[in-house]
RNA sequence: GGCUCCUUAGCUCAACUGGAUAGAGCAGCCGACUUCUAAUCGGCAGGUUGAGGGUUCGAGUCCUUCAGGGGCCGCCA
């Protein structure tokens, strides 16, 4: 089905043969042969660097590997030609037939198309968003949410078992500062006139809140002291904001699979276990950490502390798990998370995580590796800051100033596709400039339209067809190979497409969703250049009034467009429009 | 001071984990609406990939030194 993946198997084929024709040494590895597109499609529609890379191991001249190469896989049906080209690069032309047959095969499959199994049902673990249950979430979050959601459907369309999870913050001291605050949104209900002090959130949203819990308790709380309503406040409270942020998470389309509770780490054993299993691999002692260098600490002095020796699993220096006062830190309850993680059998683990908690990179993987004996591949991607403009300005977020821009701000102003589409064509790892003025007032400038336009234009060509009572049915096109379509910019399209599951595989290979987007992006663009190329050249024009047979090869052209659009739009999560407005 | 990410055309970004002459969009200039919706297309111009060194058949990509920028650096999660 991948016309790449096939070629490069007859190269193997090839290749094999060559060893046992002895004009190979035995016992060569071949994985790093590659079957690609050249950049430039003058040196033809794939090359294969076979020769160059088996040239050193093999002891023989790159060309004259090529050669041979060349002239056996002349033989093969689908490569026309085959020329050696530079230091030993092999290129090949592929028959216009098996170009053509693409077509057939993609309405065949539909939406399992580029579908190839990578995954292999492998269970992968994609832990994302993760924001403290103490409020809405904001734009930070928002390229994170966005960014782990895409990279499951990503990784669930190559053919993972994906689980996507969310760790809620609900055992430190911020919560306990949030039922404080919603404390006093509560007395406010009651008519109180209450004072936000520093460490409290004052946000309008808690508001709310305040109100929910004066229905619900009446006034049993007023002025009794923090121990008699804490716990029950700080329920109720991370339960109202775990509400808000699922919310805010399905205005973007997004649903997890697991909320896994930090508190419910606590008093079960379950962080004691942990650090147990690392005392058992000789990793925890008690020990001075040394002064951060070059950080000036005010009232530094060295304390005996609970220490993970996470030095021996590449981390800079071991890092505390307990406090001096015996409670445990974080990073404790992290363990013990992935700890679980691990326990519940997944074979690999995604965390992503923003920019800022970049320091926290390689203790994490220092513990998943002691604890999984290496067997556990852990991941941690880091999405960069959002910089926001507002009018070509740069301007910060201050709750205090009113400047804090949520993610229901965002999608409610920009909506869900053009949020989605804006924050997965750039690479998790650079920084995202997200101009409001610019995404709200010239919505042209966005891709995502771009995109949606070439998906638009094709329902907009089927229509046109019905009208002229032509119908295209994707089950009459079995075994057909669509020898009418022979244009350049027509078989551009169906080389195009034969990219597709490839780049699916980089794309999962890498964890890199980004490459999805800009890949729809190109096909749009051949996509929109042939339509256009109908204007001056009627023969390019998708519908032949007098020629049905030419017309039905057409469409089945632009069926196959727009099968992979959708899946691509599908695991970007934006929808496929049949029309714009 | 340490760790980490980044630096590619005037601007915003790609470049298929090491491949051939580094590509798009925007901005600029020229051109195409009697068309299957011009939210589109064609063309021109734009580069010492921050700087130096190294690894090899081959480097924007890997290693190293330096410069500049973001983020982080015990008892906050």
């Amino acid at each position: 089905m991948d016309l790449f993946y096939k070629v490069r198997q007859h190269v193997l084929n090839e290749l094999d043969s060559m060893v046992a024709a002895g004009q190979l040494p035995t016992g060569l590895d071949m994985t790093s042969v590659t079957v690609e597109p050249p950049k430039d499609p003058l040196h033809g529609d794939m090359a294969t660097n076979a020769a160059m890379v088996l040239a050193k191991k093999a002891k023989k001249n790159p060309r004259e590997i090529a050669e041979i190469l060349a002239k056996r896989l002349s033989n093969v049906d689908v490569v026309e030609n085959s020329e050696v080209a530079g230091p030993g690069f092999l290129n090949l032309r592929i028959s216009i037939k098996a170009w053509q047959s693409i077509f057939n095969k993609i309405l065949e499959l539909g939406s399992s198309y580029g579908q190839t199994g990578l995954g292999k049902n492998l269970r992968v673990n994609v832990e994302f968003v993760s924001a403290n249950p103490t409020g809405p979430l904001h734009v930070g979050h928002t390229r994170g949410a966005v960014f782990g959601d895409a990279l499951a459907q990503l990784l669930s369309f190559a053919g993972y078992k994906v689980t996507r999870e969310y760790y809620v913050n609900d055992g430190g001291s911020q919560v306990d500062t949030l039922a404080r605050s919603v404390y006093l949104r509560y007395l406010e209900a009651h008519g109180q006139v209450v004072a936000f002090e520093d460490g409290t959130y004052p946000g309008d949203y808690l508001i709310p809140v305040g109100q929910a819990l004066k229905h619900k308790v009446g006034s049993d709380y007023v002025d009794k002291p923090e121990h008699y309503w804490l716990d029950e406040v700080r329920k109720y409270s991370t339960d109202a904001m775990m509400k808000l942020i699922k919310d805010d998470l399905s205005a973007l389309g997004i649903k997890m699979d697991m909320f896994f509770s930090e508190k419910s780490l606590y008093g079960s054993g379950k962080i004691e276990e942990a650090i147990e299993n690392l005392k058992n691999k000789d990793l925890i002692y008690e020990g001075i950490l040394e002064s951060p260098k070059g950080k000036k600490i005010e009232d530094w002095e060295p304390r005996i502390q609970t220490l993970f020796k996470s030095t021996s699993h590449g981390d800079d220096v071991d890092r505390p798990i307990k406090k001096s006062d015996g409670a445990w830190t974080y990073f404790a309850p992290d363990i013990a998370y992935h700890f679980d993680k691990i326990g519940r059998n997944f074979d690999q683990l995604i965390d992503i995580f923003g920019a800022d908690h970049g320091g926290y990179v390689k203790r994490m993987n220092a513990a998943v590796s002691a604890l999984s004996n290496d067997k556990v591949k852990l991941d941690i991607k880091l999405t960069q800051l959002v910089k926001l403009f507002k009018r070509g300005e740069p301007f910060k977020m201050s709750k205090r100033a009113g400047t804090f821009v949520t993610l229901r701000d965002l999608v409610d102003q920009v909506g869900s596709d053009v949020t989605r589409f804006v924050m997965l064509t750039r690479k998790n790892d650079a920084p995202l400039d997200f101009d409001f003025d610019k995404v709200l007032e010239q919505s042209r400038d966005n891709p995502v339209y771009y995109v949606q336009y070439a998906s638009a234009r094709i329902h907009s060509v089927f229509r046109r067809a019905k009208e002229a009572g032509i119908n295209f049915n994707e089950d009459q096109v079995s075994n057909k190979t669509f020898c009418e379509i022979t244009h350049d910019a027509e078989i551009k399209i169906a080389k195009k497409l034969a990219e597709w599951p490839r780049l699916v595989e980089i794309s999962a290979k890498t964890h890199e969703p980004h490459r999805i987007a800009f890949y729809l992006y190109e096909l749009a663009s051949d996509f929109h250049s042939l339509w256009n190329k109908g204007g001056e050249n009627d023969e390019l024009r998708f519908i032949q009034e007098k020629d049905h047979e030419v017309t039905f090869a057409k469409l089945a052209m632009i069926s196959a467009v727009l099968v992979v659009i959708s899946s691509g739009l599908g695991i970007l999560g934006v929808e496929p429009v049949t029309e714009m407005n």
